[in-house]
DNA sequence: CCCAACCGAGGATCTTTGAT
DNA sequence: ATCAAAGATCCTCGGTTGGG
């Protein structure tokens, strides 16, 4: 840990306006301008919090949601329903005052990801532009303060279905769940909410269970990530032998690897989120990390939503940025793929796809959120800027065109290998290197209007 | 094909500001 | 005080992933 030299920073102003803010953490011991790795981050029980005098230290700038037990949970709406029956009898209606999830209210920190600023309130009252939310609020409070009450959990879609007329879509129950986390300063789970699992895990790994219990994750297909109030039932990890933990994007290529025995052979435990991951499989990845505190690499796909679920994972997303119960993981590294590694295996650029309108989109946006894209890695920054540039995308589906067995056999271990001996690279020269190659190759390319099959790649060693 | 998670884009609507 | 333009905010829609 290191100490000060931030004493003169100057501090948020609360406005959550701030985009090149620094923290003043006085006596902290952690200085949040660092990247906190999982050296410098006490373990903790439970969720991976942040450490208390980070917490405490931006508690009164942003928004952070707590793990809230029944009897808070209940005494909060109790408390906010006398003061609209209160309001009602004055003549005045319902009004509830939310802080804003607008993305201008949103901003970013370092230790924690994206974090919702204190500044901007939105207060939900009768008027005819504001009555649907201030109904849709007024159902979600209804719904939890039952299900706390019964003891029982319900889902996004239970809640939806009981007020269907009200809510009319599932994107607006969701927004109305999530103004209700904000109102009340809570994470979902603290609200007796829980997810469809979405999330997946495979590898020498074993929960150990409050109850004594414990869930292996061994099993052929992996084991499902269980939702985030019964991710509480989880007390330790036991991680065997297991050496890293591998993010997979997508359930295809994590059902091909588990096919393969892949985590097995390398000794590694496999996580997906499906895509976008949600909350339960981020909360659980931060906690697995934090406590195991094995080296984690992400497999993610060289197209715009490749990156864009790549930087939900390490940095959080706008749409959550209240709840920071550990869910961005910011020392997470991007084994690949990249698009030198395809030529590296040998497989044509002239089997790249071209970017969509809308992953163009979806790219600049990532590369002109200056609050973000400031802490990208470099060779991050390169390689997000070479698709732009170049408009073609590429895929690990593309790699299945040299046999079925070539990515889990071949091309990953020695990936792996590539990837762990130029650890120790300078990773910025290595990255000014990389743009200059592939710059080299594609203008080769393009000359000569062929597939270019280099390299240094192992030859395989099955057929 | 519909469902469950997540996300961002953009049109619609409301509020604020400034000119007259 | 009125009106138009600009800015802010809300909310629907459509995109990704996968499952049944």
């Amino acid at each position: 840990m290191t100490t000060g030299g931030r004493s003169g920073a100057s501090r948020v102003d609360g406005t959550g306006s701030s985009e090149e803010h620094q923290l003043d953490l006085g006596s902290c011991d952690v200085d949040i301008d660092d990247t906190i790795t999982l050296s410098n981050w006490p373990l903790l029980t439970g969720f991976a919090k942040l450490p208390p005098c980070v917490h405490n230290e931006l508690k009164d700038h942003f928004i952070i949601a707590q793990e809230l037990d029944g009897k808070t949970v209940l005494a909060a709406i109790n408390g906010i329903m006398d003061s609209n029956a209160a309001s009602i009898l004055k003549g005045e209606g319902v009004l509830y005052k939310v802080p804003s999830r607008d993305k201008k209210n949103i901003a970013f920190e370092k230790s924690a990801g994206l974090l919702l600023g204190r500044g901007g309130t939105i207060t939900y009252d009768l008027g005819t532009k504001k009555l649907k939310k201030t109904t849709g609020i007024t159902c979600v409070l209804s719904v939890v303060h039952e299900a706390v009450s019964k003891g029982v959990t319900v889902t996004v879609r239970d809640v939806f279905y009981r007020n269907r007329d009200v809510f009319g879509s599932k994107q607006f129950t969701e927004a109305c769940i999530y103004d209700v986390c904000c109102l009340l300063g809570c994470d979902k789970a603290s609200l007796n909410l829980v997810s469809f699992e979405k999330g997946s895990v495979i590898g020498p790994l074993k929960l150990k269970l409050t109850n004594g219990e414990v869930a292996s994750c061994s099993e052929l297909s992996g084991r499902r990530i269980p939702s985030e109030k019964r991710l509480l039932e989880v007390e330790s990890f036991d991680c065997g032998d297991a050496e890293f933990i591998l993010v997979v994007e997508k359930q295809s290529l994590f059902h091909h690897l588990s096919q393969m025995d892949f985590h097995n052979k390398q000794r590694c435990i496999m996580v997906t989120g499906n895509g976008v991951p949600d909350i339960a499989t981020r909360v659980f990845l931060k906690r697995l990390v934090s406590e195991t505190k094995l080296p984690h690499y992400a497999l993610m796909d060289p197209d715009p939503d490749g990156f864009m679920i790549l930087c939900v994972y390490a940095y959080g997303s706008a749409n959550l940025a209240f709840d920071i119960s550990g869910l961005a993981v910011p020392t997470l590294r991007w084994l690949g793929l990249w698009v030198e590694d395809l030529i590296w295996a040998g497989i044509g650029v002239t089997q790249l796809k071209d970017v969509t309108p809308r992953e163009e989109k979806m790219l600049s946006n990532l590369l002109g959120n200056k609050n973000l894209s400031r802490f990208f890695p470099r060779h991050w920054s390169v390689r997000f800027q070479d698709i732009a540039l170049r408009g073609k995308k590429a895929s690990f589906e593309i790699l299945h065109s040299k046999g079925f067995d070539f990515v889990s056999k071949v091309f990953l271990p020695a990936l792996l290998n590539k990837r762990r001996n130029n650890e120790t690279v300078d990773r910025e020269r290595n990255a000014v290197t990389v743009e200059k190659s592939l710059r080299n190759s594609f203008q080769k390319t393009n000359r000569k209007g062929v597939t270019k099959n280099d390299t240094d790649f192992p030859a395989r060693s099955d057929t």
